[in-house]
DNA sequence: CTCTTACGATACTATACGTCTCGTTCCTTT
DNA sequence: AAAGGAACGAGACGTATAGTATCGTAAGAG
């Protein structure tokens, strides 16, 4: 328990982000919030995550300690939603799924190629297993991430491109699986050159019914 | 630089373990080696890498902080060797392709659910990008594990049933790839039942040459 | 103009890594 | 059997970081 006397005591705490402050006072700078979120990602990109420290991302963003810890409450959900703030994949609906899977694809890579993305995924896929409110934090956001493939994989099913039990989630993980490994276990720049492959396999065998929701009996 | 004067200093250093202590005294306990080794697995499994502590190994394992270093230079490569010690995938050589994928993913799923691998490779995973030493020591162990596979790549490619021009490396994670995705966001029991789907989606890609060499044009 | 809150700064507590030094134990050599 | 040397468990120590608490100040709301 702190002291009863508190001088300027937050109001909002640090729930999530954007919490209104409930009455008058200074308001929270915009100014600061995306400072700390530029530094954030600025930072990862240069020391990892691992490196990545509290400290190091207030300096750097010009601010105080409290004024990072006012908004969050740990380091780990500033960097989801910095992580959050990063270009989302492209969405393509060209009329045929490989042309859609080769635009979608192409944009993965090239995301992954100019962003942190490579370097904060496999740090936060990390926590996972032993930390269920970061997943609470992380699935939504991965999840909003791959729509754009799903929806394609959806109208592929309405065209009839592929069989339509096929389980969307699965077939997901099939198409990104190979690319995700190469970024896990094989830092440094992702070849563009890879993709062909990627829809040439996926393709072929997504409509034979590789993927479909039954298979497993 | 340390002291000069130095009572019980160790000849053998932090090097590789079981480096031959040159001369006489008395010898490194096997018995505390061993209890190292499963102490770190054992707490993997409970808390995950990022809240694994060398004290907490200690305690656990019964030894003091300095004999832990005095086998490993740090925390990682500790985590590295107890992390080679997991059983590995099984062999096969069934003498058809879609046999010997179903016996080797099978036990992939087999030991994700019954060791601690799903839980250490992720975590290890997000130190790559940032860790070039802990890439050296790790890659040599990653590659390891996925030798059946590629064997039984190489084995297919012999017989004829896959393109002789199809990439090894592609391929292998082509087909890891799907199960590596749910490992890592998706902790928890792997279900069997994705294996046929896997097998069925890979190989009708890799028998139309997906992971050909040359696909990337 | 005043009140309230956020601000940057910084001291503080707690924890962890990795180093070092104890006194003790146990194997090897003579 | 005796002596010596190295590893042993324990834990103090220095450094670094997470996260908390408190300062005096700045700035918007009423």
């Amino acid at each position: 328990m702190p002291t009863p006397r508190r001088a300027g005591a937050e109001r909002a705490g640090p729930e999530a982000n954007g919490g209104p402050q409930t009455a008058a006072g200074r308001p929270r700078s915009e100014e600061a919030h995306r400072a700390i979120l530029d530094a954030t990602l600025s930072l990862l990109v240069e020391v990892g995550y691992s490196a990545l420290t509290v400290e190091g991302i207030a300096q750097r963003a010009g601010v105080g300690k409290a004024t990072i810890y006012r908004r969050w409450p740990s380091k780990l959900p500033l960097v989801v939603e910095a992580f959050g703030d990063l270009p989302a994949f492209e969405e393509a609906d060209t009329g045929g799924l490989a042309s859609d899977l080769d635009r979608i694809l192409r944009s993965y890579v090239r995301v992954y190629n100019t962003t942190p993305l490579g370097a904060v995924v496999p740090s936060l896929a990390g926590e996972l297993p032993h930390n269920p409110q970061l997943m609470d934090l992380f699935a939504p956001v991965v999840k909003q991430r791959r729509q754009p493939l799903i929806r394609a994989l959806h109208r592929a099913i309405e065209r009839g491109e592929i069989p339509p039990d096929t389980d969307l989630d699965l077939a997901a993980d099939m198409i990104v699986g190979p690319m995700t490994v190469r970024v896990f276990f094989t830092p440094g720049k992702l070849s563009p050159k890879i993709v062909p492959a990627m829809i040439a396999l996926a393709l072929d065998g997504l409509r034979r019914g590789g993927a479909a929701g039954s298979a497993g009996s």
